[in-house]
DNA sequence: GCGTAAATGACAGCATGCTACCATTGTAGC
DNA sequence: GCTACAATGGTAGCATGCTGTCATTTACGC
């Protein structure tokens, strides 16, 4: 489907000449941000669709490994509002999917010595071989996706999108 | 919030150390990889909370200008599945979208000579003007954003973008 | 210590995306 | 021309994310 890709690029590219806009401004930089926006929007697509299906096995989604990830990674447990700080989501999205995944038997919650009522999260045994499953497919997959690609380039773009993230989470 | 951002990265980091898996892989492209599809999806959260924001005064989203700023640079206007292939998104999700945008009066439905049954969408009057006044906020946006980025990055982060999106979507 | 502000839990409503399904229209192979 | 396959419209259900609201708990300034 380069085909799209490449017609969403055509069709910005072709903004100065289709005139659509009496804008005076269409600097290359404009142009390449525009695009990168929209090349963003189409990637975190893919990427969420794609996550989906490689762990669909694993009775996981998107949702759920994100917060697998981050639990998974820390040692002491984190609240709900915690991993949403993280995962930059709100406490409520991340609630609703925690209360899930605790149901299903995945996370458990635990007192918190600091603080009654906001209880932290833990894998359970189910929990952690799910994560031990996940990063089976998700490691061989990342190397997958870079083998042909730079490591300066991999550190360029990842530069440029927290440069990005900084400057937008204010 | 640079500290979120550095919490993640140092949570990631800490992955090899922490030693939740048994993987003996932590390539650093791996890393960087991994780091880089949770940025994604950070900067996507922000750059549609941010799109959301700085034309809700216009009476637009985010899915709004995605379909505004497609069609008003088609000619000859485009079918439903049209915009729908160039997002990269379902057709069923522009439908309804359009659809709401029809009610509102920001685009019409207009007979397609090619096709019995889909119809064209085109701009009106008021959608037009929709799009100039989103062109005039989101020019300064994009060149305030990408000021003291130099070009070279930019192209470099939109290069493989584009190569993470022409090798996902098959 | 006290009072106010911030953080948290819980619930509701809404927007956006997806897939599944079926009827209808277009396209292509024969 | 006919038939089979693809594309499209339409509807429905579901997952995920957001904001708003209110009560409760914690943290902080004085």
């Amino acid at each position: 489907m380069d085909a799209l890709v490449a017609r969403v690029g055509s069709i910005r590219a072709s903004t100065s000449a289709a005139g659509g806009s009496p804008s005076s401004t269409h600097s290359p930089k404009r142009m390449l941000f525009l695009d990168l926006v929209l090349s963003v929007f189409r990637l975190n697509g893919l990427l969420v669709a794609e996550g989906d299906a490689m762990t669909e096995d694993l009775g996981l989604t998107s949702a759920r490994w994100k917060v697998i990830g981050v639990v998974a990674l820390s040692t002491a447990g984190l609240t709900v509002p915690g991993i949403a700080r993280v995962l930059g989501q709100s406490r409520q999205a991340v609630q609703r999917i925690t209360d899930v995944m605790a149901q299903d038997g995945l996370i458990t919650y635990q007192p918190n010595p600091k603080h009654k009522r906001s209880v932290l999260v833990l894998l359970t045994d189910e929990g952690k071989s799910a994560y031990h499953a996940l990063r089976e497919v998700q490691d061989p997959w990342a190397i997958r996706n870079t083998e042909d690609i730079p490591v300066e380039e991999l550190e360029t773009a990842l530069r440029l999108v927290r440069r990005l993230i900084q400057r937008l989470d204010k």
